[in-house]
DNA sequence: CTTAATTCAGACAAGTTTGTCTTAAATTAG
DNA sequence: CTAATTTAAGACAAACTTGTCTGAATTAAG
């Protein structure tokens, strides 16, 4: 998993008011959360963080609800990976090694970095704005197509 | 985290075996449990799996330990990674969602896979003989430079 | 045969992530 | 002001990962 639950769920989320072509208003989280599938309250839980971090506002009471603290063009993925999982992304060592580097690197540090550099490319690069573009499309989705995902038998 | 702590700690180990120089014999798992600063029950636990799926090969008693199944040359790093993580990274979703592919694409599916065959070809062409190599040079390490990683403040 | 060394198996504990619930605070509408 | 709606905060639970421990089984050596 590159990417924590709670950072998958914060991105369809983050998608979504792009998406909404309502950046002006606000959305309730409950609505969001039934259009995702995902939980209220742990979507809830990870849009405060977001909140907190300056990339989304809130208001309170009847119609209130969340949008984004700025156009989307102005928020890419990045901000928001890294306001939920932490840089973490940026530097983690493919083997797991603390303090893996240039100076003292593991054995896959160069090839690893090099794709590394690839996701947060990606990652950068994606505005909320251009990759919502793509779902208001309509080729492209944020849901889950099967609700419970198949375990292991 | 792209790979489990425990397939990080397997890679290590079948890394230190290939690069043991003693393909033929067996080595004990406490000697590399204290040799790359891993738990040592952990370790066995890890290297228990990758017996039983038949990467390596054990004996009890005396001198006993575990070895590589087959040529150093002859494993690839996939074939860890699969026998501990499963065929998870070989085609999760970046955004987490369930049954993401080309006829059901998220929005970034497509520049996904292409990160995503990078790391699966790393994996596929490094054979532990090849990593093995690089380390026996001495320009690479397998162990933590920081025995306990710094946490959050 | 006995003892020591070692992996095997599985119970258990600790830690982290994910998910649920309840209550409080704020906002809006009447 | 009151009632309804909504986020905020945080306690709590469930699930998964990571780590520890104990005892059994196997092997080698004397």
């Amino acid at each position: 998993m590159v990417l924590s639950k709670s950072c998958d769920y914060g991105l369809r989320a983050a998608l979504f008011l792009a998406a909404s072509e309502r950046e002006e208003s606000f959305v309730s989280i409950s609505e969001m959360a039934k259009a995702l599938g995902l939980s209220f309250h742990f979507l809830t839980k990870i849009l405060q963080t977001l909140t907190r971090k300056g990339l989304m506002v809130s208001t309170k009471g009847p119609h209130g609800g969340v949008r984004l603290a700025r156009p989307a063009d102005s928020i890419n993925l990045m901000d928001i990976v890294i306001a939920i999982d932490g840089p973490r992304l940026l530097n983690e060592c493919v083997l797991g090694l603390n303090g893996c580097s240039d100076q003292h690197p593991c054995p896959l540090h160069r090839q690893w970095v090099s794709i590394r550099s690839g996701i947060t490319e990606l990652f950068n690069q994606s505005t909320l704005k251009s990759v919502a573009q793509r779902i208001a499309e309509g080729s492209y989705r944020l849901i889950d197509l099967i609700e419970e995902p198949e375990k292991k038998v």
